[in-house]
DNA sequence: TATTCTGGTTACTAACAGGTAACTACAAAA
DNA sequence: TTTTGTAGTTACCTGTTAGTAACCAGAATA
């Protein structure tokens, strides 16, 4: 899922996309936000995800210090996910996005004839 | 290359990320910056990238009204691309993840024993 | 005459991503 | 006793992505 190429580049930059560059992680932290949320809430509220590849980022995420992981020691199991103090500063960064989409998105809606 | 449930979003955001959310056109944008620059260069700065995924990945670019393709009909053949205002307006967030970058990459090099 | 130049395209193949379904633990509730 | 709930993991299979090498036009150069 990560490559090696980008993780390991001496341009930090081409560092960064290797980690937060795909399509699933900055959907994941938005949806995020700045609340604690629970495994299953992810799984509920990211579209189209399924649980294994909602795992996998996940998992990445948190070995990029983005987020941080608490697991209770409970039955049945209560895992709660939070961005990190790098993932809350990512925010501002997709609220940029945001605003840039707004501002220069072209509308061509498809047709289906 | 494109995943239609991205792009078909009813998310502004979603659709953001289905355009720019993968690893090779952020890094086409930057390289770009506001220089005009030809295909052959492009596959020589760009590292790792092949002719092919440079191709599909400029075409979606264009298509997405990020760049601007200026082609020369002579021969050889010479072919242009610089950033549409669009593609300039999304630098400034290049520019914001660096210095995200900057400031919280975990140093961790890989060592090779 | 053969080679070089550029910006691709095409066919083939290898690698990887991602989906599905089944399975785990163990407690509490029905 | 069976079901429910959570947060995964695993095996298996398919579909997509990416890499490689060969090929193209057609003028200029050697």
């Amino acid at each position: 899922m990560r490559d090696d190429k980008f993780c390991n580049s001496n341009c930090p930059f081409t560092r960064a996309i290797g980690t937060i560059g795909n399509k699933w992680k900055p959907i994941i932290i938005n949806v995020m936000g700045t609340r604690t949320i629970r495994f299953g809430q992810l799984d509920a509220i990211v579209p189209h995800i399924s649980r294994k590849v909602l795992t996998e980022q996940l998992k990445e995420l948190e070995q990029d210090g983005i987020l941080e992981r608490l697991a209770y020691k409970e039955l049945p199991p209560r895992v709660e996910y939070r961005l990190s103090e790098r993932g809350l500063a990512f925010l501002p960064i997709l609220e940029s996005i945001k605003e840039w989409q707004a501002k220069f998105e072209i509308f061509s809606p498809v047709e289906h004839n």
